[in-house]
DNA sequence: GACAAGCTACTACAAAAGTAGTAAATTCAG
DNA sequence: CTGAATTTACTACTTTTGTAGTAGCTTGTC
């Protein structure tokens, strides 16, 4: 396998690499035209970050088209993510149902989100041994 | 409302809060003892932190016993979570789901996890019979 | 009332993160 | 080939965060 290294990145770094994400594969023009509006930096900071991203192995070089790099994400946004997740577990004692609790006081979870994990969850138990990773499309997220 | 209630903190300042909730309200020197062995840096760290936290009116000082002030949270544990949450959220795209979903494929959420909200959410709610009378987003914020 | 012990106040500095400028290299159009 | 546009490489500065030292103020104790 690759590096399993837990890459840490900054709120800006994951900026980025949602943009690059979007984009799957991109030049730092593109990627500095892809990040919203409001975060849009000088197109030299966006520069730098990709730079720094380089040097942290989240992102590599593919290609040169003219005389621009291509770079590609090297690691996907569900270890991001989840390393996110992660970190914010910690915090809270290292169980999710705080988490949970905390999401549904505030009315970011309804019932019926719970009822569809529901469903999903034995699935993903049944499956804890299978090596087959198969990253079916949207699965998780298509309504709403 | 009393004050903004905005205040961004930084990890280790999420230490030293966390300290201080376990405790109630404590000196400088109650706090950082309070702190995990592994988390415990020197005495005037802490210190420094501390002040940190009330510049950012985190903390303020109630009182003095000898020649220590003692300190008290002015946010709740439950207010800095939730910031927390939200920041991971917008991360998500503003939705729990792709969360949830995190959460239960790398096992940090068991079914059991699941019954227990789904018996408990519908309190927040009312009963289940009614059909969607759920976009009860924020009615019932009380205090905060 | 002089002192040791403890605490605060103030200052300092390094590393990380955010932001960006400038010079040199590359490339494409003529 | 030449020059302009574009990109990269390198450097630099600011703010934030983590970390801690030192001087001087408080206090309880003889």
């Amino acid at each position: 396998m690759t590096q399993k290294k837990q890459i840490k990145l900054t709120k800006f770094e994951m900026e980025m690499m949602d943009a690059l994400w979007q984009l799957g594969s991109g030049s730092v023009r593109e990627i500095h035209e892809q990040l919203p509006l409001k975060k849009r930096s000088a197109y030299t900071t966006v520069q730098t970050i990709i730079r720094r991203l380089e040097d942290k192995g989240a992102v590599q070089r593919v290609k040169k088209i003219g005389n621009a790099f291509i770079f590609e994400p090297l690691i996907t946004r569900q270890s991001a993510h989840q390393r996110l997740i992660n970190e914010l577990l910690e915090l809270f004692g290292g169980s999710a149902r705080p988490l949970m609790a905390h999401l549904a006081e505030s009315g970011k979870l309804s019932l019926e989100d719970i009822r569809e994990m529901e469903s999903l969850l034995p699935e993903a138990d049944f499956e804890s041994d299978s090596k087959d990773t198969r990253k079916a499309r949207n699965t998780t997220s298509k309504r709403k």
